[in-house]
DNA sequence: ATACCTTTGAAGTTC
DNA sequence: GAACTTCAAAGGTAT
């Protein structure tokens, strides 16, 4: 189980690692093939390289600063938190049930005040920490709503637990514009925006009790809670089960999740709801989200195609458990996006990507067991529930070829060119004792721990030059346990090479299946050949079957 | 206004 | 069972 001061965390906060972003943005830059481009290229970096800067010298600034200032106030105290090893140390996750919190980040409440989400959230991440409480609640009291912009999620996750924001389904719905909740008994319906007054069940959880309190309180989902063996989640068992309270915190679904709730306050359609009555972050609103082809899910009845479309269209648009390296993206965007200048959550995730790569196996493992947990929770609440009532909801994306790019082509395609892999990154990124790490099994970590095979991903990582441009190739990904626990069978293992996993060996959506990025390949057949471990073997395998695939890119591109 | 981009992973579909 | 497709988040960019 992770600890709090655990491990290796990942401590972004680091100049070097600011820098490293900087050089990947120029690399990326670089893509194009031209000189001219490249002069732009140092240009842009030149800049970013001066505003990254002045993020990071610039002295603390007051109250009275901007609210963009104050954002990276906040968030630059946390990031000197962290490497104070103080409250925020690491992102650990020991706590998944905190995802349950009530409340926090939750987009349904309009209240959009951190506040008291965050106030609680510590409270309860952390209840046996001496952690001041001052210093908790200067936090969450700061940036007011007015203050924040609708991306300031973004630095406010900076102080509250990394993964909390995983949570949250939907953060669109989020109101910065609403008033703390904590200043006032009210809290506005999100979506009707009248105000009622919070049920109990709604606040005692956090408010009333005390973080000491709330560990006598037996979790429910006992597989959830975490450290320490103690329950953090003040849910009791004849009550709040729902393993999203979050979510079930919600305005409009908090009131459901009492048994006496007020009608008034019930939201006229079920949307949204669990069938138990528990409303789940994942849920959207049908009116954002509506099958364009009326495409009905199995559980749609047997209407006449009017009436039926209808309702297809009030249907709530559950979305799909975030995996892993989403949960990854999450917690991390906001100090990506923080400590560079980067604003195109393209070039943030592959900076994420690579990050993801280079993390340890034991922090990755982190990250797999709460997408784990994420599914077990999601099925529970939406037994009947299948990714493939998704399908078709979101616009087609407009796959250019695939069917016609050949590895030729695939030059032609590219827009961008590919990217210098910067070792620095990746150094940086990793802790100087992980030796990344890749992948391991979520389902059982601890075995991935155990392989020794692993030779160091961030090294083949490091050396090879990094495409940005388009998805490296999963297989070359090592397998993964991405199917943790429950299904499969894969166990898997873990890898040890670099960050190839194979699971999902099949390409990328739109991208066409080529190597981008050039593969380590000395380093991975290095790896191949040692020990055969099923890790080995299995990237052995995937690695075949890349090569059948589409050998010519990948002659082109390493040679690149 | 909305699709695209970009990442990895999970799950679905197709063959 | 392999290969492929879709969607999950996010937010600037392009259309």
């Amino acid at each position: 189980m992770p600890q709090l001061n655990g491990g290796g965390g990942d401590e972004l906060g680091a100049n070097d690692e600011l820098i490293s972003f900087k050089d990947e943005g120029e690399q990326e830059e670089k893509i194009s093939e031209n000189v001219s481009a490249e002069r732009d290229l140092d240009d842009v970096k030149s800049s970013l390289v001066n505003e990254r800067m002045d993020v990071v010298r610039r002295p603390q600034p007051r109250a009275d600063l901007e609210s963009y200032e104050k954002a990276r106030e906040y968030f630059t105290e946390a990031l000197r938190r962290q490497q104070d090893g103080g409250f925020f140390k690491s992102p650990h996750y020991p706590g998944y049930p905190f995802l349950m919190i009530p409340d926090l980040t939750n987009p349904y409440l309009s209240s959009g005040a951190l506040s008291p989400s965050a106030r609680t959230y510590l409270q309860m991440k952390w209840p046996l920490l001496d952690v001041p409480g001052t210093a908790v609640l200067r936090d969450s009291r700061s940036p007011t709503p007015g203050q924040l912009s609708n991306k300031v999620p973004v630095v406010q996750h900076a102080h509250m637990h990394p993964l909390t924001p995983l949570i949250t389904y939907s953060n669109e719905h989020f109101s910065p514009g609403t008033p703390p909740a904590h200043l006032s008994p009210e809290i506005l319906d999100p979506k009707t925006g009248i105000p009622r007054t919070p049920h109990p069940s709604e606040l005692s959880p956090y408010y009333p009790l005390s973080p000491g309190a709330m560990g006598q309180i037996p979790h429910p989902l006992g597989w959830l809670v975490p450290q320490q063996g103690q329950p953090m989640y003040p849910i009791t068992a004849g009550g709040f089960r729902h393993p999203y309270p979050a979510l079930a915190m919600n305005a409009s679904m908090s009131s459901l999740v009492s048994s006496h709730f007020s009608p008034h306050i019930v939201p006229h359609h079920h949307h949204g709801l669990h069938q138990t009555g528990i409303p789940h972050p994942a849920i959207v609103s049908a009116a954002i989200k509506q099958e364009p082809n009326g495409e009905l899910s199995p559980a749609a009845n047997t209407k006449s195609p009017v009436s039926t479309k209808k309702e297809e269209d009030k249907k709530p648009h559950i979305k799909k458990p975030l995996n892993a390296f989403m949960l990854y993206m999450k917690e991390m965007r906001a100090k990506v996006v923080a400590e560079c200048t980067l604003k195109e959550s393209a070039a943030i995730n592959q900076i994420l990507g690579r990050r993801w790569h280079s993390l340890s196996r034991e922090e990755q493992a982190k990250y797999y067991e709460l997408a784990r947990k994420e599914r077990q929770l999601h099925s529970q609440l939406y037994p009947g529930w299948s990714a493939r009532d998704n399908y078709g909801k979101r616009k087609k994306r407009k796959r250019d070829n695939k069917t016609d790019s050949t590895p030729e082509d695939f030059s032609a395609r590219n827009k961008k060119p590919c990217v210098q892999y910067l070792p620095q990154e990746k150094m940086i990124d990793s802790p100087a004792s992980s030796h990344g790490s890749m992948l391991d099994s979520p389902a059982t970590p601890s075995a991935a721990l155990a392989s020794p095979a692993a030779p160091a991903p961030t090294h083949s990582e490091q050396a090879q030059p990094l495409s940005l441009t388009t998805k490296p190739d999963r297989h070359h990904h090592f397998p993964l346990l991405s199917k943790p626990s429950s299904s499969s069978s894969s166990s898997s293992s873990s890898a040890s090479s670099s960050s190839y996993q194979p699971t999902s060996a099949s390409g990328r959506q739109s991208t066409p299946p080529l190597l981008s990025r050039p593969l380590p390949l000395a380093s991975l057949h290095a790896s191949l050949l040692s020990p055969p471990s099923p890790f080995h073997q299995a990237a052995l395998h995937s690695h075949h079957a890349l090569f059948q695939s589409q050998p010519l890119s990948l002659v082109t591109k390493s040679a690149d």
